[in-house]
DNA sequence: GTCATTTTGTAAAAAAATGATAAAAAGTTC
DNA sequence: GAACTTTTTATCATTTTTTTACAAAATGAC
């Protein structure tokens, strides 16, 4: 998964700063916010993958908060409460908070159930959004997380160069590639020796792709600038 | 959403009583364990929809019990232990727990945090929660509760790499897993004595597993990148 | 249009990389 | 220390990548 980003609720300015440091120090992204109003605003237009929330804000209740952001968005909510009663911690976690955690925290604490958050979205998004690394163009098919690719039904077997070659002009389809843009991002490179094996990788490439003997379908020669992947849909 | 089955694993009967009261009068389901064998015979076997798990049993590191049942299944986990300090919380946490709480409890937080934990599940809804313990596939099957697999009705005897890599495979049913990524799940690290050492328990697995001289019905290679668990159904 | 020139496609080889396998060495477990 | 598992090492076969040479196609000047 990408770098997490968290949206950190919090008016004291020391406990904010514990927090951002010690999210910075661990590879997290973040957004702050000291009130109730900019948190509402910057959790709709960052949707942030996490909030941490304090109850205690200066122009709003947290609950309200936490009902608001519920309202149109069911992204993990970890409340950093002062309040250590029981009401309190049910009021919040039955408004829509995730987790509760109570003033004074322990900052490693707060890392692990941040962790178990994420370790949560994470299987929601394997299972969920499975299709989102699938790319489809006619008949072919290339399944990024599976590092496959089909044609129609059929497997189609490839080389690790031919599978490059062809994810870099699939994720580009409809653009033409320059011989240099392409060898520069298979080899890091672009001698002439690299555009003449670029042209070895395109036929092996194209007899395993193209099915009839017309003019290619998927991709395309442009004499003296590259190849581009067409759109067959 | 059904009536939700609550597991409790608990050795003190007191405990165990006031929880299982609870529960009965705010229309759960609920299933008994006084240790950690049959907490996880029960888990495997009713496949309850959330765990409550006290850390202190008398026959198993409640910990073991959280890495096992992670080992086939995402199902929520709740402890409830006696032990306060973080490193127990951040050890259960990432062990896999989904939430922590300390004695003395209160029931009714135990409720509210009960309660976001089912609201969780059916946002992501039963369809994602189709982890069983036992994986079959053709005729490999693989008990993960117990710890054994088996070729039609014939147990394999693996070694426990060839298990691991067995399951690591099993779990990516139809992905291609590089060498990188079997060897930093098994070993933690990549160097190329891992990815040669790889290789021989490849050997070794297929040797046990492949039935036919004929190309590898299970485990296919692909060649610089590294191996699949072919889907033979 | 024709011809020279440039660019691209193709096949076949040489070179390099990678994988399977056996066997020995090192480590574990009981 | 015997039996077993894991790691290391070496060899050989296979596959992939690169190189090379040449044919085919496109381009442009005339």
């Amino acid at each position: 998964m990408n770098k997490v980003t968290v949206l950190v609720v919090e008016d004291d300015a020391p406990v904010r700063n514990l927090i951002v440091t010690t999210l910075k120090t661990h590879e997290y992204k973040y957004l702050t916010a000291a009130n109730g109003a900019e948190a509402l605003m910057l959790a709709a237009s960052h949707n942030p993958d996490v909030v941490f929330l304090d109850l205690g804000l200066p122009d709003t209740d947290g609950i309200d908060v936490i009902k608001q952001i519920r309202n149109w968005s069911n992204m993990p909510i970890i409340v950093i409460s002062a309040r250590s009663e029981d009401e309190d911690k049910i009021e919040a976690l039955d408004a829509g908070a995730d987790d509760y955690l109570t003033k004074p925290f322990s900052v490693e604490e707060l890392l692990a159930r941040l962790r178990v958050t994420v370790r949560r979205l994470s299987l929601i998004g394997n299972e969920g959004n499975k299709d989102s690394s699938v790319y489809t163009n006619g008949d072919l098919k290339i399944d990024y997380m599976a590092g496959c690719a089909f044609l129609g039904e059929e497997e189609l077997k490839l080389t690790p160069m031919e599978y490059k070659l062809l994810c870099l002009l699939a994720k580009n389809t409809g653009k033409v590639l320059t011989h240099t843009y392409i060898t520069q991002n298979i080899w890091g490179r672009s001698w002439d020796n690299d555009i003449a094996s670029l042209r070895v990788f395109m036929v092996s490439l194209r007899k395993k792709l193209e099915t009839g003997p017309d003019s290619p379908q998927y991709i395309q020669t442009h004499i003296g600038i590259g190849y581009r992947m067409m759109k067959a849909d």
